[in-house]
DNA sequence: GTTGTTGCAAAGAATTTGCAACATA
DNA sequence: TATGTTGCAAATTCTTTGCAACAAC
């Protein structure tokens, strides 16, 4: 339930952000601000552009959303609080979330190796998912 | 020498064209058009904006840059010729390469084991470099 | 009642495009 | 000479901001 979850991260249950979240919701491909406020006004329902822009910005800080550039335009997506990695069809956009020990690990060295103070990784692998690639 | 390298992708050789690699080369932060653009006119050179554009784009489908978003705008910087991943500097934009191994083994066991077809993948490291971490 | 949120329209910023002049091969 | 490239200005697209009305707490 959404209101639950902007409850838990402090942010004020609005019929907006709501929407958001409804909207995003077990739904595997990402979307852009532009997308959903599309989808939004052919369903009729009221919301403004930057109030979109607005609340995927605050969910995504919250650790609600995942997001990462597609083609020049951020795109969106719910994700599981804990830390993982991609596999993202480059044609329909799923998303698929995978955790990854090798990956940790590799950081880990780079981090004991390197002069250099980590603050976060990010690890995507990019391909077609299987009704795509038929 | 960028003489060589244009011709090397097939790309006619241009005065502008080579003053985006001279420019390039040998910087170990990532920059941006605008950014470039902005050097070349203090420097008295003269250049086109939508040039430096379609300079960077040319040589990053070329293989000859490496690009990645920051901060809503693409940037880019000279990259050896093998697959890498990086280490960046969020603060001054430096750029390190990275081979990894355990990535490159955790791509092929991704690939094995769900119905993907994998066309590529990116790996990079964040955090502050020796000097921006002072 | 206080304070955060919304919506709109305007502003901003990055990037792309049309097209005539021009440079490279 | 033939074709790819440039430069400019205009157009596009994504995103942000100011501010008054409004909703949540």
């Amino acid at each position: 339930m959404p209101v639950q979850l902007l409850r838990d991260v402090g942010l004020r249950v609005t019929r907006q952000r709501t929407a958001v979240l409804d909207a995003l919701a077990d739904r595997p491909e990402a979307v852009s601000a532009q997308e959903l406020y599309t989808e939004f006004r052919n369903a009729g329902d009221s919301i403004g552009l930057s109030t979109v822009y607005r609340a995927l910005e605050s969910l995504d800080e919250a650790g609600l959303l995942d997001s990462f550039p597609r083609e020049g335009e951020q795109v969106y997506r719910r994700c599981s609080p804990k830390h993982h990695h991609h596999l993202i069809c480059i044609d329909c956009s799923r998303v698929e979330e995978l955790e990854a020990t090798l990956v940790e690990d590799w950081v880990a060295s780079v981090s004991n190796v390197h002069d250099f103070e980590v603050t976060g990784h990010r690890a995507d692998i990019y391909g077609r998912c299987i009704a795509c690639a038929a």
